[in-house]
RNA sequence: UGACCGAUGGUGUAACUGGCAACACGUCUGAUUUUGGUUCAGAAGAGUCUAGGUUCGAGCCCUAGUCGGUCAACCA
């Protein structure tokens, strides 16, 4: 029996050798490693997520820890918020680390390094040494303090230490290799003086250490098993080793740098920079704007820390460059919030239903299922009047054979409540509807038992009544950007993507009673339109919801012909096939016809006849040496040949040849191509 | 014109030391449904960047290309 083996990540694998090889299980250890300069975004949930996922799977500990060495940059408010965060996703570090904490060590261990020759006081401008530092492609030179004397880096460090020079005065620098081939060992930076306030070590230290330096010792002094960065620190991986050569003791855990791709999402953009510049330019409100990929924004959306996590999950953990769709975060989000949100009634684009033949001034209390998913989740009162808001979309005077929804002389069912029947519309002088009148069967209440109740008709609509309905603001989001990938374009800000219509506020949407307890920890479905919940924005008495993602809509797919989202999805790939060439249709073509058979296998020689009217000899001619056990592409270039031939290409040897090697062949469609070329 | 990564359906990931390319999202059918939701049943869609090679057998190994990314901050 084959046992359905849950697929691991590379990072996993890595890991279960490192097991299997003999490294202990207990002492595994990761950390997450944010710098306090930002707010976490979902990219970050990638990481956090396989960090706390590896430190749950082998029950080890994962510490968190502020890589915070850079005074000018980084606040204390990033790191509540990024702790707020990460608990809020519902994972617990094992210790609260920060690199400042180790800054003493850090310098300690940097002296030890002057000491051994292996580190110097540069005093060149940043300028100079960048010169200096050379480039990719060629090698770098010498700094001309490279063999200061030992004693002298010393004195100069120690100063610098001690506050007695400008910031930009000094470095020190490693001693690695100028010439390497790998720019991050050409003599790094360690330390640099900076004079700035730091959110923990106030003004105790002058100097401070580069993120080479800090990380790797800091992964050491914690004992770190596995270090894990996304990609573009592969090449710092060489650094990474060499710092730890200097001061590893044998007897303590080595830990080790792994890579992974960074998280990228459709229509969006992934970095604290320009995250930033979207708050800072007020095109989104602060960071936990709704419309934001922060996961405070996503938080005040509605998403829930299952959504992410399982999104993450989902999405998995590998080293190509990716852009997920954000169609998987909105399937993780409704797949979580179908089982668990409440389910209520609200009209966000009013008409007024008037029942005709219900009792004016008459009111009744109804009952509405919490949620269905859920048997044991309960009811709530809904009140039901004379005088209802239903949606304008949900009546049309005469809707035709596919619309479900209230027409003229049509049934529907109020949810939860009677089945009524369109009788007549008041218009105003602009021919808007006012009022839709209609008749209710007062036999048909949901839930009565009776036959009239049991009725099937097309369609269910959602509605409030107008006396007892509560009104609210709603914030309904769309994508934050046009494109799929806005900062994917050399020649374009991603800013020029930005969707002018991201945001739309309903000023007074009409909500049933019940909601005005709501909360902002509720999660609710307003009925047939989407997931909702309450925005921190809410006052007394004035609510505010937003939209979290609505629900899947096959109808209004339909009845819009033009899917924005797949048409501009698919329009690069067309393109991209009307410019192929047709030898590679071609070949293309050619690769599966030794699967095909009957219709299929007539249409797909046809096609490749009619690309074969695009291809030149000099084009078809190289693929005459295709291996022989590629036998649909030598089928391929057969018929492409005899289309040649036909227009008058002359019998060469090697065409000869190629014919004859296809006659002899064991394929049966081969050989009777080749045979019809003779 | 260097070094290092990477390339598998529209998208994201799988495929343990070579053995019928799998899963999820998305798309499309149909059934069920007091949400045009959910659920259920099913379908289409890649022969694994290209060309050679090794092998009984290659997405996995070898060779040569192509394309994409990363690297020259006193940022992380």
């Amino acid at each position: 029996m084959k046992e359905l083996q849950e697929s691991i990540n590379f990072i996993e694998h890595i890991i279960e050798e490192d097991l299997a090889n003999g490294f202990p299980k207990e002492k595994l250890r990761f950390r997450f490693p944010p710098e306090p300069n930002g707010y976490l975004h979902i990219g970050h949930a990638a990481s956090i997520c396989l960090n706390f996922g590896l430190g749950e799977k082998y029950n080890a500990p994962v510490n968190l820890r502020f890589d915070d060495t850079n005074p000018a940059k980084e606040e204390q408010e990033y790191v509540d918020a990024i702790k707020n965060d990460i608990a809020w996703l519902g994972f617990k570090w094992a210790n609260e680390c920060y690199a400042s904490d180790y800054f003493q060590q850090l310098y300690d261990w940097a002296v030890d390094l002057i000491k051994v020759g292996k580190a110097y006081v540069d005093q060149q401008s940043s300028e100079e040494i960048a010169s200096q530092k050379g480039t990719p492609t060629s090698p770098g030179t010498d700094s001309p303090f490279r063999n200061r004397p030992i004693g002298e880096s010393l004195d100069l460090f120690e100063r610098m230490k001690n506050g007695e020079f400008p910031a930009g005065s000094y470095v020190l620098r490693a001693k690695v290799d100028m010439s390497s081939p790998n720019m991050h060992m050409r003599d790094p930076i360690l330390y640099r003086v900076i004079h700035a306030h730091h959110h923990r070590t106030g003004g105790d230290w002058c100097v401070y250490p580069m993120y080479d330096w800090a990380h790797g010792e800091s992964d050491y002094i914690e004992q770190v098993s596995h270090s894990l960065c996304t990609l573009e620190f592969k090449a710092h991986r060489e650094l990474y080793d060499w710092y730890l050569d200097q001061i590893w003791d044998p007897k303590l855990l080595r830990p080790k740098q792994r890579e992974f791709a960074r998280r990228n999402l459709s229509y969006t953009v992934m970095s604290k920079r320009k995250l930033l510049e979207l708050v800072q330019k007020n095109i989104v409100a602060s960071w936990d704007d709704p419309r934001m990929p922060t996961i405070s924004g996503l938080r005040r959306r509605g998403y829930t820390p299952t959504s992410i996590r399982k999104f993450s999950d989902l999405a998995g953990i590998a080293k190509r460059d990716n852009v997920t769709d954000v169609s998987l975060l909105e399937f993780c989000i409704r797949e979580d919030l179908n089982k668990t949100a409440t389910r209520v009634m609200a009209v966000l684009n009013p008409v007024k239903l008037v029942i005709t033949n219900y009792p004016e001034g008459q009111s009744e209390t109804l009952h509405l299922e919490n949620n269905p998913e859920e048997p044991n989740s309960g009811t709530h009162e809904v009140p039901f009047s004379r005088e209802l808001y239903i949606e304008r979309e949900d009546f049309k005077e005469d809707g035709g054979k596919n619309f479900f929804r209230l027409s003229l002389g049509n049934e529907v069912r109020l949810k939860s409540a009677y089945i009524i029947k369109g009788e007549s519309v008041v218009k105003d002088d602009a021919g808007k509807i006012q009022e839709i009148h209609c008749t209710y069967d007062p036999d048909s209440r949901s839930g009565s038992g009776t036959a009239a109740s049991e009725r099937k008709v097309k369609g269910t609509l959602h509605w409030v009544s107008i006396p007892h309905a509560i009104k609210a603001e709603v914030r309904e989001y769309d994508r934050l950007f046009l494109d799929e990938a806005p900062d994917a374009h050399e020649d374009k800000s991603f800013l020029e993507f930005v969707n002018p219509d991201s945001l739309n506020v309903i000023k007074e949407a009409y909500l049933e009673p019940y909601l005005s307890h709501a909360t902002l920890a509720d999660k609710f479905q307003f009925q047939r339109l989407g997931y909702f919940t309450l925005d921190p924005d809410s006052k007394d008495g004035q609510l505010v919801f937003n939209k979290t993602v609505g629900l899947r809509d096959t109808w209004a797919k339909q009845s819009t012909k033009t899917p924005t989202q797949n048409q501009t999805k698919s329009k690069p790939t067309n393109q991209q096939q009307g410019q192929r060439k047709a030898l590679n249709e071609i070949q293309q073509i050619g690769k599966k016809l030794t699967n095909l058979s009957g219709d299929k296998l007539e249409t797909a020689i046809k096609s490749i006849k009619e690309f074969s009217q695009e291809v030149t000899y000099e084009e078809l001619e190289p693929l005459f040496n295709t291996a022989a056990k590629k036998v649909g592409t030598r089928i391929a270039v057969m018929l492409a040949l005899g289309v040649l031939l036909e227009k008058g290409q002359d019998k060469t040897q090697v065409v000869i040849d190629f014919i004859e090697a296809g006659k002899a062949d064991g394929n049966d469609i081969l050989r009777t191509e080749a045979e019809k070329l003779i």
